[in-house]
DNA sequence: ACATTAAACTAACAAGCGTTAGTTTTGTTG
DNA sequence: CAACAAAACTAACGCTTGTTAGTTTAATGT
């Protein structure tokens, strides 16, 4: 039982830690020394270096994926949808900052069974993600551009907010998700008219 | 003269590794590898793997600077100035995609003055962004939505383009640059009236 | 209180790291 | 073709890495 409560605290130790300087630079007795014990301690409670990676990303790709299949399956409008995405997207990132930064730096030091699964789920957000917004522009309330483009415009976005956020703290959460889809979906440029 | 045509091969073949595995990832013996030679042979051509990473990036960092700054100077509208930025962020990508991986995800591992001076440009080329969105905003050519959120969106998608530009070849630049302008501009969505 | 388990420790390993020294091969130039 | 420089090589260095073995301390349950 307790045993596990530990385990989390090096986990989120080491979330902290690969955001700083990347997996690969962070040596086990850095971890140890950050959580003031020596290196070999922590393997009373970890198997590998590589296991805390794959645990790390591999919990929060599921939530992402469990997340986007919810939203997806339900039977609003495309726009419905992706405000809603993009507000589910805000929420993860918000409660997982640190970890977000393994996610999008360091998966490729995932192997095996954890790499693929971590790409399987990676693809399947995408493609969901894709279809929303192919729906979108069939429904008529999305702009006729390339459909590749307004996905890695909004996706790229969304991927690197807990870069940005972090530094930010002054902008509430409602307030930055309000903003942030209305920036996305609707743009800078101002308008004649509505 | 010729001594510094292998150094560039290095460098961009360092660029290329790095762009799949992460700076420190990457082994000289890896590179050495990929070059068809010895580890210690590279050290007849350059003085160490810290060098490799500084120039490939402050270089670029450099152009970047240079680009915005001559954007910057001239005494157009803003929205004008905000396509012109685009487009050459964007140009800039297409010719630089390898180096632009370390740029983004490597930087933390430049040392003393180089990383000073990376993120001395950095800051600049940011409040440079950041002034031309509020004169647009002062002008009436841009939304009154968050100064702060509009300029994050815009640079993070363009930032992250290094990364998917190259599995889209079949999107030409010119294309790219025109719907990439529509999609950050202009938004998603699709009004009544234009 | 005592026995058991959990979690820290010290010490060390084999492997891999960036880098240097010294030597040989390759290429160029007079 | 001889002389010199450029660029490859072999061998090794000191250090750091992730990890294991074995031991001691702290916490917990009966």
């Amino acid at each position: 039982m307790k045993k596990k409560i530990r385990k989390k605290e090096i986990l989120k130790t080491a979330a902290g830690l690969f955001k700083e300087k990347g997996y690969n630079a962070v040596t086990m007795r850095d971890l140890a020394k950050e959580m003031d014990i020596k290196a070999a301690s922590l393997y009373n409670h970890i198997d590998s270096k590589q296991q805390i990676l794959s645990e790390l990303i591999l919990e929060v790709a599921q939530r992402f994926t469990e997340g986007m299949d919810k939203i997806d399956c339900k039977e609003n409008p495309a726009l419905e949808k992706l405000e809603e995405v993009i507000e589910f997207h805000i929420d993860i990132t918000l409660s997982y900052t640190d970890v977000l930064a393994s996610l999008n730096n360091d998966w490729m030091h995932l192997e095996n069974q954890e790499l693929e699964d971590y790409l399987m789920m990676r693809q399947r957000y995408e493609d969901n993600f894709k279809t929303i917004i192919k729906k979108g522009i069939e429904e008529g309330s999305i702009q006729h551009y390339n459909e590749e483009i307004m996905l890695f415009s909004i996706l790229s976005t969304l991927r690197t907010l807990y870069l940005w956020y972090p530094k930010k703290e002054k902008i509430k959460a409602e307030i930055l998700k309000e903003q942030m889809v209305d920036t996305l979906l609707y743009g800078l440029v101002r308008r004649n008219l509505t």
